[in-house]
DNA sequence: GTATAATATGAATACGTATTAATTAAAAGA
DNA sequence: TCTTTTAATTAATACGTATTCATATTATAC
């Protein structure tokens, strides 16, 4: 009784073809939707397809139209809140044109070729890379065989993408202006990893700062971790002259630095020290934190991903290039 | 100058074939790790592969061999990190066997439908529900074809499928007997959405208070969200002889209710009420919380679930019905 | 009504791999 | 050495759809 083969094999078109009385190729374009064929006919074939509970095999079709209608996406922390509703603002969004989405995580440089293996093998229609590490190499192998790619909040140069990124550079300024505008004197600084997003941050508030006559500013970096952030924030303060300002690379970090303030230095929030985050995550918001912070247009970002690959999916050549999306500053209780 | 068809094609096993002189169905058996070719012609192979960048075309491997090596996961709201977590771990242990993950989101009960033709069409290898939603009917038409289905905390009678979930049960009757082992004497409860994890969390809780004697307790309930708990605690308060004690459903919920407690209430926690949430998100660790709560063996689960596509994997036929783990309290600041 | 154009359908084939059945090569037995 | 067995390989075909090209049908013009 050998039957390696399912029992159940799906209804093909063939079937859904010999019930109504049509070819299969008929079949094929009712549900592709070619407009080649006569309303009557179509309903008849939708019909026998209803009574036979057809579905088109998505597999067949992609290998015979060269087009899986599935788009990676690859994240490095799904932890992350921000980029938690940026996939699934994404998923949602790119469903709204029959795309799916194929999830990947990159913990570690160790998984790219896991990863280029498997976006090369199903053949994805596109790319979407929100991960501060460096993916060049799964650039360049997607871009050998045609695959196109989108960067999130990642810039590369000479590198043939899309590249779609808050500016970051212009939000580390305006938080420099802002701490400086309400009088703080002295300054500090705590990053993420040394990733693009965290420098340019960085850039910004400092090249501000100093452009307004302050040099001083005491940086610690680390990674984007609760548990980091709290353990720069003591660092810092174990220095002598102290910042009453200090800007965190994200929201996480800056919860770190709070709690650092409140129970281990106790300190007050804002009177002792000032602090600004970045991201808005809906925690930020939450009473307790009630952390100041920059918001990225998360949704116009994610939205400018979407229509790039549904301009591609309707044979047009959307422009790639570097997009930039200025961010906005939440005031809450932490300044 | 018509080219529908890209021009980079992909590298296909014929040409490989070609090149290390043997046939096709050899190098096929070589990329399927059949034991049946010499270790000689393997290498040959392999070597051609590699100067020609060959990467096989999961696509139609797919059709040949009726076997996807997609997962389809269903989650109803990624925003939760506890289910955050859940889908994480559970990418990176199907991984493990080079099952790719498919993502899906049920926002609505309209999603349903979608849902249900995406996952036949592209004919999954399994589909794993994290959703409290009533996922039947695509349980039905799932099984109606074969394919393989796991519920997570979620629990369904008469389904032949494998259901994965945490005892929320005891957990709720974990609970009832921490408060009064703790002398706490009035007694609150603030639900989620009226599921089942929701409903068996609150019946442990409101049976083991009985088993004890009390059989008063103030039950609001809702929705899984920060402001929705914070608007039920303060409810809560506004009756006469409030609790102080009060068990929610989630940490989120538990959030709302203790910035409720906070900052609109200015009451003392624990002393004035005690709040217990459950999950043990990340946030309820951090010390501007440091929420009380109920930590489900998460690893353990999704490990179960993987597990169970493995051993299908292998022709076996794992055991379907209900797994159940149990839960431990995590005790920190809010009692 | 016929001739012509436009439209709708069908037959045949391609897509790239897995797999069965058939064949050849190697190993074992005498 | 020559069978007999076993292992390795190939040829041929299936998987289910999309699509090209040819054909049949319908609509339009006269």
């Amino acid at each position: 009784m050998s039957r390696k083969r399912s029992k159940t094999k799906g209804i093909t078109s063939i079937e859904v073809a010999k019930k109504a009385g049509v070819s299969q190729a008929t079949v094929s374009r009712v549900f592709t939707n070619d407009p080649s064929v006569r309303e009557k006919t179509k309903e008849k074939v939708m019909e026998a397809a209803e009574v036979l509970g057809y579905k088109p095999n998505q597999l067949a079709s992609s290998l015979s139209s060269n087009k899986s209608n599935i788009i990676a996406v690859v994240l490095s922390d799904v932890t992350n809140r921000f980029y938690t509703k940026v996939f699934a603002y994404l998923t949602q969004c790119l469903q709204q044109f029959n795309k799916q989405v194929l999830f990947f995580q990159m913990r570690s440089e160790q998984d790219i070729s896991y990863i280029i293996n498997r976006v090369m093998e199903y053949r994805v229609d596109g790319l979407v890379i929100a991960s501060p590490a460096l993916p060049n190499e799964i650039a360049e192998e997607c871009l050998k065989v045609n695959i196109p790619i989108v960067l999130f909040n990642r810039k590369v140069k000479d590198l043939d993408v899309l590249s779609v990124c808050s500016d970051s550079v212009e939000a580390g300024r305006m938080i420099a202006n802002y701490f400086l505008d309400h009088h703080y004197t002295r300054f500090g600084f705590i990053g993420g990893r040394t990733t693009t997003t965290s420098g340019e941050r960085k850039k910004g508030y400092l090249d501000r700062l100093a452009e307004r006559g302050v040099t001083e500013c005491i940086v610690e970096e680390g990674d984007y971790l609760y548990d980091v952030g709290r353990a720069h924030m003591n660092r810092i303060f174990q220095r002598e002259n102290p910042p009453n300002a200090v800007f965190c690379a994200n929201d996480i970090i800056a919860m770190g630095a709070v709690d650092a303030a409140r129970f281990d230095l106790k300190l007050q929030i804002p009177k002792d020290v000032a602090i600004i985050g970045f991201d808005d995550i809906d925690i930020s918001g939450w009473e307790s934190y009630a952390i100041t912070t920059i918001r990225q247009p998360m949704k116009e970002m994610v939205e400018e991903v979407s229509n790039y690959f549904y301009e591609l999916e309707q044979n047009n050549t959307p422009q790639k290039g570097l997009r930039l999306f200025p961010c906005e500053m939440v005031e809450r209780k932490t300044t």
